[in-house]
DNA sequence: GATTGTTGGTCTCAAAAAGAGACTAGCGCT
DNA sequence: AGCGCTAGTCTCTTTTTGAGACCAACAATC
């Protein structure tokens, strides 16, 4: 029973699905923090150049303080932005990305760039789905 | 008050961010359902061959029945991926990727190939993290 | 011929995550 | 004295997700 599953499912794949458990998939650890709502539209503006808390938060208008919170050290316990703090008169924090957040960003970027393009062929599918949904 | 946050934070982008907001930016409209949780494990199957539903209920063990049905129709109703149902006994459901969605899945592929490549670096990340946070 | 298993789902309820908004503290400006 | 700036946190409500029972028709088993 548990056999014939295996035996079913990967009768000797091509790509390797040996492991897409949650634990020991390279995918799905790294994927489930980037793929987060926020996560690519903060790191989209920081490839860019570094930005404060309050910047970003004006950048990205209908995120909520909390979120913006969480989803920086997010970022930042992966590895791929900088927090830096200035002792200013109102100290002020910087969040900048790391080299491992360019190299991550390279290949991100390109699906950002697909995203543009194809926004209305996507739009197009989801409205012929619609239409024909409400039959 | 409201002119100046935007003269703060837009002085003259060489990034196109005039358009953030949650309606009209392609970034956040496209990317929010393929950044789900499950969409880019589904859509990996998927690129290689058709699957079934319950093949891929067992190629991703930990995904609820639920969730796998929600994802298929939102990667459906996005377009990327096609839904076909045969009358057999049991009747049986075969998911497969469209032009489009192959088309997305060549540059996602290669930010999935860097998850699989760096997810040394990013767990090594995290260790740090976490270490200098119990401090 | 009754039980069991298989198909691809839906339904309900509990748990987790996200959003909204008030609140903090120290300093500058007026 | 009163207000606003900084970067957050705390609480409360709403949304999303997960776990698991249930469905109907048919096939094979016992």
């Amino acid at each position: 029973m548990d056999n014939r599953t295996r035996a079913t499912t990967f009768a000797g794949e091509p790509c390797d699905m040996s492991s897409w458990d949650a634990g020991n998939c390279p995918v799905r650890d790294v994927m489930n923090q980037i793929a987060g709502k926020w996560s690519t539209l903060i790191l989209e503006a920081l490839a860019e150049r570094p930005y404060r808390f309050g910047e970003l938060r004006r950048l990205v208008p209908d995120i909520s303080q909390r979120m913006l919170t969480q989803t920086l050290r997010d970022l930042q316990r992966d590895g791929y932005i900088d927090r830096q703090v200035f002792p200013t008169k109102p100290p002020s924090v910087e969040y900048s990305m790391t080299e491992l957040g360019h190299s991550l960003f390279a290949p991100l970027s390109k699906v950002l760039a697909w995203a543009g393009d194809n926004h209305a062929a996507v739009k197009a599918a989801r409205a012929r789905f619609d239409a024909s949904e409400l039959a």
